[in-house]
This record gives structure tokens, C-alpha cells and sequence, in this order.
DNA sequence: TTTTTGAGCAATCAAATAGTTGCATATATA
DNA sequence: TATATATGCAACTATTTGATTGCTCAAAAA
């Protein structure tokens, strides 16, 4: 319904930083996740809904409780970008290398 | 001024990642950074403005222009933080092996 | 069956965000 | 010196966001 959900856009918020991080220890249900912060069961439900919506969690439903576990494959997407980041870097300096051998060559 | 600033959120935008990617090819001028946007040269300023506050990129000012250059090691902030959730996935695998390990025990 | 509990959904609100336009200022260029 | 250019800064606006409150519904417990 609203604007695309976006992995980056979920982790911005530090509260869903923290929600992510409880996830990965084990499954929880809203209520169990809201009792580790200040913040009502609704807006970590909101929280949820937005992790949800990128597909950083998903849902179980055991009885009238629900499950959220972690999808850590979707965490991959942050470490990809961080991976494209990190290879050009390795060009610019490899391009910096380049330079520096060819005043070394020129010195001679 | 305003709220403190956080790496996490400003990777939030995608014009920000934008603009990330292409300093860490080279630094850039803002009139230079527009040039590959829809948006409008104050519309990147700001980008830029926020990219600083986290000091994600820095200034330097070279006659009226001002170069921006990124600061690659506050992209660890983001690793350190993705190392985290690793050590704990590893540990929650490392519990499963643990059970797993202790299954096959009993079944001998 | 009646009551309690776990959750989602909708309406509402204040604060933050991304973007625009207009203006001021300093440095180049003609 | 007069003009053009590169930026930053401020005011304003529309949209999004995070959070609250009140409600409904289904499952579990008394």
C-alpha cells in the first residue's frame, strides 16, 4: 500500500536494530519483544510490520501467539552493498598503487 | 543542532548510497554530484550535509569549491554492527549443533 | 460459558524528512 | 571593475514516520 520497503530504510531505526538483534538469539512473540523496551506492543507491532514488509522477519502463528523469527538471508542484502562499496575502494586504491609504481618507473 | 546523527540513518536514502558510491570512486563537488541526479543541487547539499554531521564524508575547500571526500572507516560502524549479528547467528547455529550433536549421542 | 489474554487494524498526532525556491557571499573570469 | 559561478543558509511545504489510543477478534483459561 505505502512506498516500497527497503532493508536500509528498516534498519535505520534503532529500535528495529535492537528487535533484529533479540530475533537472532531466538523467535519472539510482540508481546515478549515489547517487554525489552519503553515503547508500547503497538508500536513494536508497527516495528514488526515494517521488518516484515522488507522480509527481514517472518511470522509463525502457534495458537493466538505469533512467532517472529529472523530471515537472516536478507541480511545478505546489506553486506552486499557494503561488499560492491568495499571492491571500489580495493580499485581506488589499487588505481593509487598503479600511480605510485609509475612515478617509481618514471624516477629511474 | 538537531537529532543526533547516525550512520544507519543516513544510509537510509538511496540518493545517499548514491552519492556514497561515487566518492569512494572520487571526491566530488556538490555541482559535480547533482549532474548525476534528478534531484537539485540543494536537494544533494543536504544529502551532503547530513553525510557530514556522521561524518561519513568530509570537506575540503579548494578555492569556491569544496571537495567532498568520504571517510571510509566510518563505514566500519556498519560492519561492526553486522559482525555482531554474525557472532550471534553463529552462536545460535553453534547451540544447534550442540543439540543436534547431543541427539546422535543418545541414539547410539 | 464467561473472562482474560495475544494480536492486528484504524484513526489521530507531533516530529522529522526530502525537496523546493529565494537570497547572500565569496571566488573566479571577462 | 562588472559578471558569472559555486556554495551555503533560511523559510516553506508535502510526505513520512514513530507513537498513542481505542476497537475488534480469536484463542486460551477460569
Amino acid at each position: 500500500m505505502e512506498t516500497r520497503r527497503d532493508v536500509f530504510q528498516a534498519i535505520a531505526d534503532p529500535t528495529r536494530r535492537a528487535i533484529i538483534l533479540l530475533l537472532t538469539v531466538s523467535a519472539m512473540t510482540p508481546n515478549a519483544l515489547a517487554e525489552h523496551f519503553n515503547s508500547s506492543r503497538q508500536a513494536v507491532s508497527k516495528h514488526l510490520q515494517v521488518l516484515a514488509e522488507c522480509e527481514l522477519v517472518q511470522q509463525e502463528q502457534r495458537g493466538r501467539e505469533i512467532h517472529y523469527h529472523l530471515n537472516a538471508q536478507k541480511m545478505l542484502e546489506i553486506e552486499k552493498w557494503l561488499e560492491q562499496f568495499r571492491q571500489l575502494l580495493a580499485r581506488r586504491f589499487g588505481q593509487l598503487d598503479a600511480v605510485l609504481q609509475q612515478l617509481k618507473s618514471n624516477k629511474k
